[in-house]
RNA sequence: GGCGUUAUGGUGUAACUGGUUAACACGCCGCCCUCUCAAGGCGGAGAGUCCGGGUUCGAGCCCCGGUAACGCUACCA
């Protein structure tokens, strides 16, 4: 990593060329606790690691928990778990502590009115009063009138008096940043060179919301700035605020880091990868039985980076030709090259990830492989959750397995035949299978709340329970009987769950293509 | 719509500073091995490098112009 070597100190210097050379590598991941920890979270995370080793830098892990409405207690804890699974340990973190604490952005909202009261003061940044319902309507008017929707300014030059005069009427405020009207940004992608934005199209970003939490765009750039990050690696769909950030750096009179935008992960149509056509979910590849260190090697694979073996290598050490593909945690932090990274969003295919988590597979010692297959898959907690479920239906053991065989499946997908009940057509119980998902992806998987969040819908779309239970029950186990649904359902997980009606919803709409 | 980014077989990547019939892996097809299925071995189909111009003896690599895909366009990150 260069740095700028050659540059004497020059305290105002014009401004991209971040921290002097001998400041040492600091890098970030920071994920918000909403849901279930994200495959891309694990992408970036790998990257970041990576690049901290090869820098004897720090990893630093950041919760960025700012949007309450989206916030998930449990969330977190999964978000560790998963990334200590992977072995992608951090240095500083929430649980781990550090010198630049907390790292939970739900603990520093003191710090961060603090820094906006600066930009307040500095003239960077204003109140702005309009509701969320004047704000839509505003949009949508733009919309109509073919203009982007941006905020229109109404409020940036607002007098003292009108201030006063707002806040009597107690209505709540935004802190917008004040955008200059004219000119432009630009800062460096370090893969990709110089990216310029008109300030025209830049909007006046929410800093602070009405509820006092930050928007991400404060958040982050203070806590990059206080945590002393040097190098933000962070994905694609960040380029286009990059600006408001650099603008913010700027405000501050602080250094700006570099930027390192990696591709997207996509789904196999190219867009973003989600979890409606893609396991997303680390939990979910966990769950299924892959190994941290296949998953790894997979991620390492998106986007290059890695240096191939040469022909003489290949020959001389005797490889076979595909290890080009495979490689370890050990031999991405010795060879893996940032400046090689390429930049067309990958495509995330299950298909090889599956064929690399077989190599990986087939070569565990045999005593490994069983190690591996009781700590998981077959694992005492598991196996003895599920057995209660079975104990009154079987008459011998060996039932077990007909019994049970759906929680030990990589996927099932029952006919028509089997998920339709007599008085529906498909395409009504599709559509109703939508709605059971919809309902579970909100709904906490414990028997409390599973059944009357399901029941509920039942009475909604006029849905007999019995019908309702069972399309689930075909959906999940692929078959009409099996042990009790709900506690099945528990047992199986929520991850897991979800994508098996995923999986089924998106095989129905492509059978449904076809037949059009 | 606006702005930005990207563009090599179905998928992931390769091709030293422009230089031979565009390479490797996954997937697919076939053959061999084999009690089956995998694995393994061997072979094959599949891109002329988004399109159109230009520079050059020569372009996937350079220049210009398009197109498409994706991302952003929230008091979400």
């Amino acid at each position: 990593m260069g740095g700028s070597i050659l540059l004497p100190l020059m305290a105002d210097s014009i401004m991209t060329t971040p921290t002097d050379s001998a400041s040492p590598i600091r890098v970030r991941i920071a994920p918000s606790p909403t849901g279930d920890p994200h495959v891309g979270t694990a992408y970036i995370g790998l990257l970041n690691f990576i690049y901290a080793r090869q820098g004897g830098g720090k990893f630093v892990l950041r919760i960025e928990d700012t949007d309450r409405t989206r916030f998930v207690p449990t969330s977190e804890q999964m978000i560790f778990d998963s990334l200590r699974w992977l072995g992608l340990a951090w240095d500083e973190g929430p649980d781990v502590g550090g010198p630049y604490g907390p790292y939970r952005q739900s603990e520093r909202t003191e710090i961060y009115r603090e820094y906006v009261q600066k930009l307040l003061d500095s003239g960077h940044a204003y109140r702005s009063f309009e509701t969320a319902e004047e704000l839509e309507a505003m949009r949508k008017s733009q919309i109509a009138a073919k203009l982007p929707p941006r905020y229109n300014g109404a409020h940036r030059e607002l007098s003292a008096e009108q201030i006063a005069a707002f806040e009597a009427e107690g209505r709540p405020a935004v802190i917008r940043l004040k955008v200059p009207v004219e000119g432009e940004t630009t800062f460096r992608d370090e893969l990709r060179g110089d990216v310029t934005f008109s300030h025209n199209n830049v909007d006046d970003q929410v800093l602070l919301k009405s509820d006092g939490f930050p928007t991400y765009h404060l958040a982050n750039v203070v806590d990059d700035h206080l945590m002393r990050i040097t190098d933000v690696i962070r994905a694609e769909e960040w380029i286009s605020s990059t600006p408001k950030h650099v603008l913010l750096y700027k405000a501050f009179g602080w250094e700006i880091p570099r930027f390192w935008h990696m591709p997207l992960l996509r789904n196999l149509d190219k867009s973003k990868i989600s979890k409606r056509k893609n396991p997303v979910s680390l939990i979910y590849y966990r769950e299924s039985g892959f190994l941290p260190q296949a998953l790894l090697n997979f991620l390492g694979l998106m986007g290059g980076g890695m240096v191939q073996p040469t022909e003489q290598e290949i020959v001389s050490k005797g490889l076979n030709v595909k290890e080009g593909d495979i490689f370890s945690l050990p031999e991405m932090l010795e060879k893996f090259d940032f400046k090689r990274i390429s930049l067309g969003g990958p495509v995330f295919d299950l298909t090889k990830l599956k064929w690399l988590n077989g190599e990986y597979l087939r070569a565990l010692p045999p005593g490994d492989f069983f190690t591996a297959l009781r700590a998981t898959i077959f694992s005492d907690d598991y196996l003895s959750r599920i057995a209660p479920l079975v104990q009154t239906r079987i008459e011998t053991l060996a039932q077990f397995g007909d019994m049970t065989d759906f929680f030990f499946k990589d996927d099932v997908m029952p006919p028509p035949e089997v998920f339709v009940p007599k008085k529906r057509t498909l395409e009504e119980t599709v559509a109703f299978a939508a709605d059971q998902l919809e309902v579970l992806e909100k709904t906490d998987f414990t028997t409390e709340t599973l059944e009357p969040a399901l029941k509920q819908l039942g009475v909604d779309k006029e849905w007999a329970v019995k019908d309702n239970f069972m399309l689930l029950r075909a959906i999940l186990t692929g078959k009409t009987a099996s042990p009790p649904l709900l506690e099945s359902m528990i047992v199986f997980g929520k991850a897991r769950s979800l994508d098996r009606v995923r999986r089924f919803l998106d095989t129905q709409k492509r059978l449904a293509n076809q037949k059009k």
